[in-house]
Formats: C-alpha cells, structure tokens, sequence
DNA sequence: CTCCATATATCTATCGGTAGATAGGCAATA
DNA sequence: TATTGCCTATCTACCGATAGATATATGGAG
C-alpha cells in the first residue's frame, strides 16, 4: 500500500470526520481544506468518493490487524488475547474521543456504495476470524464463532454508548464483563 | 403529542429512511416523495430539519416507553422485565430489518443539531432508567446502573452487526448471553 | 551539462444536481 | 371570512465531479 504524503493526510482527515459525523457528512471541499488544498486536488488523488471510502476501510482494517498481530504475538493464553482485543477497542475509543470507523459505517450500511459496504463487512469478518481463532482452547460450550460475533457486537456497542452519553465507564463495565465471562471457571 | 394524519406518515417515512441511511442521507424530498406531497408542504409540518429529528425521537421514545409499560404490567420478576426488555430491541430489529432510530443517531451524534442529540442522550437514560429499576431486587453485585448501560449498548451493538453482517443470530445469540448472566445463581 | 519529454501534483473555474428553506397563492373547510 | 394544508416557484449554499492551465521534479538524448 504505498501511498504519498497528500494522500495519507486526506485519508487522516477522512477517518476523523467519517468517525464523527458519518459517511454523508463528510465532503471532498471539507478534507480539501483539512489538508489545505483544493477540492479538486482530493480528487485527484481519489476519483471518487466510493474509492476514498473503500480506501479508507481498508488502511483501518490494515492497521487494526497489524495491532492484533502484535497482540497475538505477545499474549500466550486465550484469556490473555481477548483481553488484548479489548484493549484495543478500548483505545481506539479513548485516543480518538469517537467511535470505531466501522461502527459508523455499519451503522450507515445500508447506505453505502456498495464497495465500501463489502469493505466493512470484511472488517467485521476478519475481527471474528481473529477473535474465534484466539478464543480456541477456551472452556466455552458452544459456537465459538458466534461468541465471537457477540463479543465484537458488545464492544461497538459499547463504544456508540460511551460517545453519545460521554461516559467511557460504559466501555470500561463492557469491557469488564466481557473478561470476567471468559474466566476459567474455579 | 396530537398530530395530523400526514406529520404522522412523514415521522413515518423519515424513521424508515433514518434507521436505513442516517440523519444526513434524508432529504426533504425524499420524505416529501415517500408520503406523495411536496416538499414545501413537509417544511408546513416540521419548519426545519432540526425540528424534524427532535419530533422524531420523541415519538419513537414515546411509543418504546409505552412499550416498557406494557412488560412492566405483565413482567413479575426482574429476569422476565429483562426478558421482555430484550424482545423489544429484538423485535424492533425483526421488524424494520433495520437498526434501533437511535443506535443510528446515536453513532452520529457529534454532527447532529444539538437538540436532536439532547433527545438520543434522553431516550438512552430512559432507558438505562427502565432497566435499572426493572433489575432491582436481582442478586447482582456491582452497580445496577452501570450493568443497564452495558445491556443496553450491548443490544445496540448486537443490532448493528446483526444488520452489517445480515445474520440475525449475532442479536439472538447476545440476547441469550444477557438472560443467561442473570438467571438466579443455583 | 543542457535541453526536452514526461509525470506528478496542484490550481482555477465550472458543470449539473440537490440540499434546506421561504414567499406567496389557491382551495377546502369550519 | 379566517384557518388549514398544500401548491408553484424560487433562493442561496453546497454537493461530487470534470476540464484545462500551471508549476515543479525527474530522467534520458544529444
């Protein structure tokens, strides 16, 4: 994914203001003037606004798992991935002061081009993929993968709540009970 | 709250078109389409969009409090209020194959007319208000106030991916984990 | 080393379309 | 006749997108 300087401040612009306001709030002439250039210059460098979208769920899904790499590598147990899965969750909120880029976008799904639809769903899949394979070993009956579901639902969840009453004890209880679920049971 | 036949069928419209697409994606025109008037004529009902959103809320906190009323007045115990608490938020999604009005507004609530998100905060406490009062006299430890936040956004999240993910289950299988947590400890 | 060709990245200017909102008129009704 | 509800027509602002000019940098060919 190489990518120059101007491209990457407009996708850093992007994600801010898709994370806040939504897809449809945000415009070419907003992210022109957050990277202070004109409007036809993000165009330039994304065609249309389908693509910036595809693009910008793309680079996200990058990153988070590229952080759920580090966390693999390091947690030795189930118990110690979840709660390293979390975390993350938990930092996109605080770092950001808003809601997952997904969140958003699979709130306003069945709005979206459809490109960037898939995109988010891909998203979505890869989170369960990670989380089912990280929970295997577990002392959980039932469907892995559909805790897995839950377990990501919970935390977005969670975070759309943290954002709107402006109170991050919400994902701290979420958070909380999610680990406390997937103790070893004594 | 008494309203003319044609206010209530654009509310109607609009919480269709909001749920699906987002506060930004609904236009004037749509509405004004979807209910065969013009869109004049829609600004004759609700003079902005502003006024719009807030009506809108309102009516849907209106009838969802309703709603509660009717399970407190059947419910006996804690475990069935949060049962029937649970089947409401399932049903809303069953019904409308969309998202709770306010899970979608609520992801978007940092670009919505303050007013509008005053009315999301308020149907959130109400029902955090609800549910902590319906789970009184359960043998829970901790704050009851903090559990009701973490149900309900566990809902709302369990809605979103149930629609992202066109997989119904994600919200059938968090609303067994929910029930589950409370059933009396044998 | 210089000159020219190309590529990159930006600009100005503009397109057709749609956004929310308003003014003023007309018909039914009470 | 005053009110209600809808209409036509229009406004300004903004949307995504494109055309075409411009400046700068790179990289051979002579």
């Amino acid at each position: 994914m190489e990518r120059n300087a101007t491209a990457d401040l407009i996708l850093d612009a992007a994600e801010k203001r898709v994370r806040h306001n939504g897809y449809n709030a945000v415009s070419f002439r907003d992210l022109a003037e957050d990277v202070s250039v004109k409007s036809a210059s993000v165009h330039y460098h994304f065609q249309t606004k389908e693509s910036l979208g595809v693009a910008l769920v793309k680079r996200y899904e990058e990153r988070f798992l590229a952080a759920l790499a580090k966390v693999e590598a390091k947690a030795s147990s189930p118990a110690l991935k979840l709660e390293g899965f979390c975390a993350l969750y938990r930092q996109s909120l605080t770092e950001s002061d808003a809601i997952c880029l997904c969140g958003m976008l699979g709130a306003e799904i069945s709005g979206l081009p459809e490109p960037v639809a898939a995109a988010v769903r891909e998203f979505f899949q890869a989170n369960i993929d990670w989380l089912e394979k990280a929970l295997e070993g577990s002392d959980f009956k039932g469907s892995l993968r559909e805790e897995a579901a839950v377990i990501v639902s919970t935390l977005q969840g969670a975070m759309m709540l943290s954002i709107s009453l402006r109170d991050t004890q919400i994902m701290d209880a979420s958070v909380a009970g999610i680990l406390q679920s997937y103790k070893p049971r004594p």
